[in-house]
DNA sequence: GTTATAAATGAACGCCATTCATTTACTGGT
DNA sequence: ACCAGTAAATGAATGGCGTTCATTTATAAC
């Protein structure tokens, strides 16, 4: 028969209430385990509970570090702002650094769309990594010779086509097929039959590099 | 004392259930008690619960109507797709249609900004009259004599532009504020504090007016 | 007339974020 | 060495949400 003594079990021992030893939870497990449950159950997955139980931990728990389900959103988003690469500006070109700068921050936000209307309109005190990533966008684009006061304008503008062209990344394959209406929209049915089918090229990553460069170069212009 | 006869009501006699003389809903009116619902209670206060109440009806009425609250958000797109400005598309040169056309698109949307990651991956065929602007910008394009295989890649990568931009309007002023850690984001600060006050005009419309008008120069570009 | 159906009701369900009283172990002060 | 205060956990409870379903009934169709 079994020995009396419980083997160790899968399911750990039931936590009594009360300080522990050291902290279990702090922002950055959080934040750490809210992006894996994400990447295995989607934006869907990441409930409260979910993310306590990733972490071994009662719902509830969560809210001594974090004010809100919001706050976890802010979290990954900075977290996420950080993976952007802003390593071209003062290494290349202006124009290649910002190439690379936005697909990169399309890249990697077409991921976590449902982050988009949280990062476009918090502001920037609370996110310190997306600061550090505006300062270094901002000095590549000083460094170009940019004129100062058009700086931050331009940054959001090529900010606005990024977060768009991020949501256009998840959209179906299909979503141009008009179906049973195809005949009362002839034009746009024949504009999307010739949509170009550029070998290796995805619909959207040829729409993102036509808006891109023509961002490039009529904001290249304004370069002292 | 009062009749025995029952005044009429402010709250009136209860419905029995079954099937009424006529219907009392349907998507149209669902759509425009949405529409007001939105605009006296925010997007916050449009729940199923609340809809159904400001149409006089039960909750669960209104799944005889729409298959779920998605659905309703798909009708009141549709419906502000059709409120969208492209009658300059015919009678106007190509730049300025595209100009009309954008400026109205960010200003509508802007406003129901919640409904963006809806329009943005949704099939055309579920959105007849988003389907028809479509078709209106499309002969636009063509008319203008822009190569019928790049025309929906334009319109891809402007109407990412619009999206991001919607968002933008609703930011809060102070968005850039760095507060404490102004100090460690010097080159960001000072273009922020650089940020040209032009008169009359907020900050997130010039630039808007900034990215359109290179994109609008950059697609002219592409034209026969 | 009978039958079928469309369109309403209201009760119930399950999920979710959040709150709160409570417990407990560590920390700093005297 | 004690004591008080606090940080960090538990788990039960709450209220709101979208949605489902059995039921009812007026109308339309045969």
């Amino acid at each position: 028969m079994p020995a009396p003594t419980p083997a160790p079990s899968a399911v750990p021992a039931r936590r009594r209430a009360g300080r522990p030893t050291a902290a279990i939870l702090d922002q950055d497990g959080i934040t750490t385990a809210a992006l894996e449950l994400i990447s295995s159950k989607g934006y869907e997955g990441l409930t409260m509970a979910a993310l306590a139980r990733s972490l071994g931990v009662a719902p509830s728990a969560l809210y001594n570090h974090v004010a809100s389900k919001d706050d976890v959103l802010i979290l990954l988003m900075d977290h996420l702002a950080a993976m952007v690469d802003v390593s071209a500006f003062g290494t290349e070109p202006w124009d290649e650094a910002v190439r690379r700068w936005a697909w990169s921050y399309r890249d990697v936000f077409s991921e976590h769309t449902p982050l988009i209307p949280i990062i476009a309109v918090l502001p920037v005190a609370n996110a310190p990594k997306t600061l550090a990533m505006y300062e270094s966008v901002t000095a590549g684009f000083r460094d170009a010779g940019f004129p100062e006061d058009r700086i931050i304008s331009a940054i959001v503008a090529l900010e606005a086509f990024v977060f768009g062209a991020a949501y256009d990344v998840t959209a179906p394959e299909d979503i141009f097929d008009a179906g049973s209406l195809a005949e009362q929209v002839p034009n746009f049915t024949a504009a999307v039959e010739r949509l170009a089918l550029e070998r290796h090229k995805r619909p959207t990553d040829v729409a993102f590099r036509l808006g891109l460069e023509a961002l490039i170069t009529g904001f290249g212009a304004l370069r002292g």
